[in-house]
DNA sequence: CTCCTGTTGT
DNA sequence: ACAACAGGAG
């Protein structure tokens, strides 16, 4: 696939922009294991970051391993969740995964036949805990290849992760901090409503920014 | 691809 | 009560 023009120096302004942007999660730690990384982005497709902060710490420290969401009660599992509109169907779907499977796979495959697992799930959990360099496909990340590229994004789901991947830096350690980047600035900047131009380094080239 | 599911905002 | 949303499932 052919990259837009601008594609390289969009890489490499959101690269420096999420060095200095990028929020802090407990889930972003360094050391988080890839069943914590799991555990974040399995709670994060559904809730506000904001929310699954909330309940985050107290849950990882409760069930610090799939053997532990195995062993918990179902109840005490939604006790920890619930508190503020949460939902017992990550519940049921966690218990099933931890009686499926000794140790989280480390292929996107493999952790997609997981209950409830699909791709944004699969990629986030082994780019954000084992840097592996997979595309993030998200609806903050295509509104924000879509304004900035415009027709030159593609249409097609398939087409979108080829263009996804190929955006992707060459330094595996710099894939991590643009994906989380990617997702940051889609949340901070390229908001659906509003969206902050004036704090965009993009509004030069953008499509959207500068046709309308 | 379309449909489904649970959640959120009006 | 309703539609929109956001992923996943089929």
């Amino acid at each position: 696939m052919r990259l837009p023009k601008a594609a390289s120096a969009f890489r490499d302004s959101l690269l420096q922009w999420a060095t200095e942007n990028v929020r802090e999660y407990p889930w972003r730690e360094q050391e988080r294991s890839r069943y914590e990384v799991f555990v974040a982005e399995f709670f994060l497709t559904q809730t506000p970051a904001d929310n699954v902060a909330d309940v985050y710490p107290e849950f990882v420290d409760r069930y610090p391993s799939l053997e532990a969401i195995e062993e918990a009660d179902e109840e005490d599992l939604v006790s920890v969740i619930d508190p503020l509109g949460f939902q017992r169907m990550r519940a049921r779907a966690l218990k099933s995964i931890a009686r499926s499977v000794d140790d989280l796979p480390d292929t996107t495959g493999q952790l997609r036949e997981l209950e409830r697992v699909g791709p944004y799930v699969a990629n986030a959990t082994l780019c954000f805990a084992d840097r592996s360099k997979l595309p993030i496909l998200d609806r903050n990340v295509e509104r924000v290849y879509s304004r900035v590229f415009g027709d030159r994004f593609p249409d097609s789901r398939s087409d979108r992760e080829d263009f996804c991947t190929e955006m992707l830096p060459e330094d595996p350690a710099d894939v991590r901090r643009y994906n989380l980047g990617l997702l940051d600035f889609g949340a901070i900047v390229c908001t659906k409503e509003s969206p902050r131009f004036d704090d965009c380094f993009a509004s030069e080239y953008c499509v959207y920014a500068t046709s309308g």
